[in-house]
DNA sequence: ATCATTGCAAACACTTTGCATACGC
DNA sequence: GCGTATGCAAAGTGTTTGCAATGAT
């Protein structure tokens, strides 16, 4: 977990024509900050002690409206919620189907960029691969 | 949709040790012989007709133990239910934005095979591709 | 008789909606 | 002052759980 600048964040907001409020700035800080796919809850609980009127309908309209602004991503596992993520730049996401953590992967080179298939216009593609992580395979191994 | 004979489908159960009863071979059936990647409430609603005393919890109980006995995989997308699935060949789902139809793909070609990521133990593997189904780009054009 | 299966009803968890208050330009 | 943002409370939706009734061996 590193740093942001609000500065920037500020900037990425206003890019897309939303106004910096500090819920917003927060929120998408915590994105920033914490890559390991948080949830509406994850986030609210965090920033509910910084904030302390804080609400969860503000976490669920600001993930939205940042959602379709393009700001940041929703990603869905069968198992639970739907979890968001600030890194837009093409990757997978691994599940370990053991500690229930996210990795994301580089998908260079493993699925080579499409704009059709089948007739069908690709405009986005999510791989979601499960297994066991390398944490949990070595725990296992002992 | 084609019929698919109940024999078959009671050979599939006992072979993986789920006693046949009529509602889990009807719910089986459902997911043989519609291909759309069903949710659990349209499977009920659909056989709820013919089986009057039927019940979602036969259906969610029964999702869930074809799934843990890999008869059925369960596949997640961000805006709606979970949904189902008999096709166990390995093949992506592309989901149209418009209409909200899911297709399947060939991944042959696609994606290669892997055992392995990043240290990862691979298990499962899932794309879901997402943009403008054939159909609705044909619409679109008109 | 015993154990698995079914199904109703209630509980649960995540998300959305309605509406009133507060804030920024 | 006006429109947007916020936040509480209530409602909604999909899923799970508790438990009693039924069914199969």
């Amino acid at each position: 977990m590193s740093t942001v600048s609000l500065k920037e964040l500020c900037d990425t907001l206003e890019k897309v024509g939303i106004r910096p409020t500090h819920q917003r700035l927060e929120i998408l800080k915590y994105l920033a900050e914490h890559r390991v796919h948080p949830t509406a809850e994850m986030i609210y609980s965090s920033l509910k002690t910084e904030i302390p009127t804080f609400s969860k309908t503000t976490v669920y309209n600001t993930l939205k409206l940042l959602e379709k602004k393009g700001v940041i991503s929703a990603l869905a596992t069968v198992e639970d919620q739907i979890r968001y993520e600030a890194n837009l730049t093409p990757h997978g996401h691994f599940k370990c189907i053991q500690c229930g953590r996210l990795f994301d992967f580089e998908l260079t080179g493993v699925l080579p960029p499409r704009t059709e298939i089948d007739g069908h216009q690709v405009l986005e593609c999510q791989v979601m691969v499960k297994g066991i992580c390398r944490q949990c395979r070595s725990v296992t191994a002992k």
